[in-house]
DNA sequence: CTGAAAGCGCTAACAA
DNA sequence: TTGTTAGCGCTTTCAG
């Protein structure tokens, strides 16, 4: 015999299968006499009797699952947050269905309605190359969205946001206090809004602290990876920069340094310093160790997983957004300038 | 107006919804006549009708979904296999319900009762620890399933497993030629059957490569960590044992190698070479660049995810099983040792 | 080739 | 407090 069913129950405990549902369901059990709802419950778990949620998802059109949508699983950014959203979900009885999109508009689409036709009761949305239609689109359609490490320009959804200015000036701060005044940036990609943001923050906290606010001590890469984090670098030190100190826009890019450095010969803190953001696994392990600034991926995640809880329960509760805290990670690869 | 129905289309088709669902299904296109299915097509494309597969599943007992259990997301090693199982999925229209267990065998009971009552037709366990029981289970409950990284004992299931014999087997070769005849092995947990089949190897390995074959040279961790690694090879070292290289049971103990290195003053590759296995993310951004075996873990997933579909579409097809072959990444970290 | 009718397992009125 | 009756959206006999 397979999984017994809520009528097999109902007949073992010779009750009318509505009343076993009322007995099962802690929401409506105080409709039932107490001992009926009591042998009902001692039945079913004898019987191992498991509700099927599919069954009970068509009628109620509540799932007890929320779609998330990861750019890509295998960028160290998202398992931590995907692990804070399951573990936000879990208390409240709720599963997550993620899925990858790889950063293509299509594929996006496709996961999405996939999920949508799956009656997932909301999404969080982790992409940052998300299609601006779909999503308001799905915001018209009223499907409970929360966003994560982004905020859509075109209308209210709640999103949690790592608080990158902050973290930016803490790196320009800490690097400022061990006695740095040439300090560079290498800018992430302007199209995306952190590397914007990262850099706004970084120009008022030089300009803040009263450091050398040199445009050329500025630059942009073209993407957020080790090979334009180098291609950065190189540009600025041909150009004849005169600097002792880097704020990557993030690890990779930092890592990019780090090739530099080897290619040239300057010795990391010794000659210049540098700072990431993301504070990626493993970066403890490189030859110096990276200074970073650290996101709290899985506080975020758990955030997410409640705002969206939130916005399923009501969804007539005005979009909250919050920004989080950064912590810097002080490592190996800064240290005071060597020289004046 | 929500998302229109069968019904809906059948209606604006004219036609029954029986009708209207054999058009729309391909398998039963046939029974139709081809104008009416080509009418009805087209209405629902119009409409934009999208079957509700949650309804589908409700008679058919199919939900185009498979589980997906997972350990440990944030392990660099499982979201490769991951994208690797959705791409090996997607083909044939089926998705992927992923879930962490974090190695506790209750959440992973639980997680597993929660994906089979969501219908998923199949289940993919990449967990190292799963518990007997609940597997042997399963597989008496006729759950199909494909288990990957693990092969269990007791019964046949179809798995998947890198030939971590011939990884092993290609880093001692690459070690005995630079010139190493004293190899140490930092052996994983015995608890593991990775590690066991390992050191297994490592053993035939250094035999029938006629190196020194001495049990001094050979320590078992008592985690896959970098702590367990340190531990190990401090061990080794304050035993006396004198040995030109390690091959360590994976790129985590082999990280651990690195901190006693540079707590003790020794040179790497120049004292000691090592070798790790897995090819985490950013080894070649470790100073050395860490020399390691490589195993494709997202080919690893695209073929899990075959074996799976096969399962599901004919049960009663002998179980198959699939040694992957692994290669070699040579990098920094190994050289031929300084002295004789 | 197409329609009618039943039912997958569950819940939500409504009635008793 | 409990049972009856529908029906979620779809597929699948079974007739016609």
């Amino acid at each position: 015999m397979q999984t017994p069913t809520l009528r097999d129950v109902a007949e073992a405990a010779g009750v009318h299968a509505a009343t076993a549902s009322r007995a099962l369901n802690p929401a409506t059990r105080g409709l039932v006499n107490v001992d009926t709802a009591r042998r009902v419950i001692k039945v079913a778990d004898s019987l191992g009797y498991r509700p099927n949620p599919i069954a009970r998802g068509l009628k109620t059109a509540r799932s007890g699952t929320v779609g998330v949508v990861i750019p890509d699983l295998t960028n160290p950014l998202f398992p931590p947050i995907a692990r804070g959203i399951e573990r936000g979900l879990e208390a409240a009885g709720y599963s997550a269905l993620l899925v990858n999109t790889d950063n293509d508009s299509g594929r996006e689409r496709a996961q999405v309605e996939s999920l949508l036709s799956r009656q997932v009761e909301g999404l969080i949305v982790a992409t940052a190359l998300v299609e601006h239609p779909l999503l308001e689109e799905l915001h018209r359609r009223g499907v409970p969205m929360v966003m994560v490490h982004r905020r859509p320009d075109g209308f209210e959804v709640p999103s949690i946001l790592p608080d990158d200015a902050a973290g930016v000036r803490l790196a320009v701060e800490h690097l400022a206090a061990l006695g740095h005044r040439r300090i560079a940036h290498l800018a992430g990609p302007t199209t995306t809004s952190t590397g914007v943001v990262r850099a706004r923050a970084f120009h008022s906290a030089v300009r803040d602290l009263g450091l050398d606010a040199d445009p050329s001590l500025t630059t942009t890469c073209a993407l957020w990876s080790e090979e334009s984090g180098a291609v950065a670098l190189r540009r600025l030190l041909d150009g004849g920069a005169d600097l002792t100190a880097v704020v990557a826009g993030n690890d990779l890019i930092a890592l990019g340094c780090y090739d530099v450095f080897t290619e040239r010969g300057i010795e990391c803190p010794a000659d210049i310093s540098v700072v990431g953001f993301n504070d990626m696994p493993f970066l403890d392990k490189l030859r110096p160790p990276l200074t970073t600034v650290a996101i709290p991926h899985h506080e975020i995640g758990t955030e997410a997983a409640r705002l969206l809880l939130d916005a399923i329960g009501d969804p007539t509760r005005p979009s909250r957004s919050v920004l989080f805290p950064l912590s810097l990670v002080v490592r190996g690869s800064t240290a005071a300038p060597a020289r004046g």
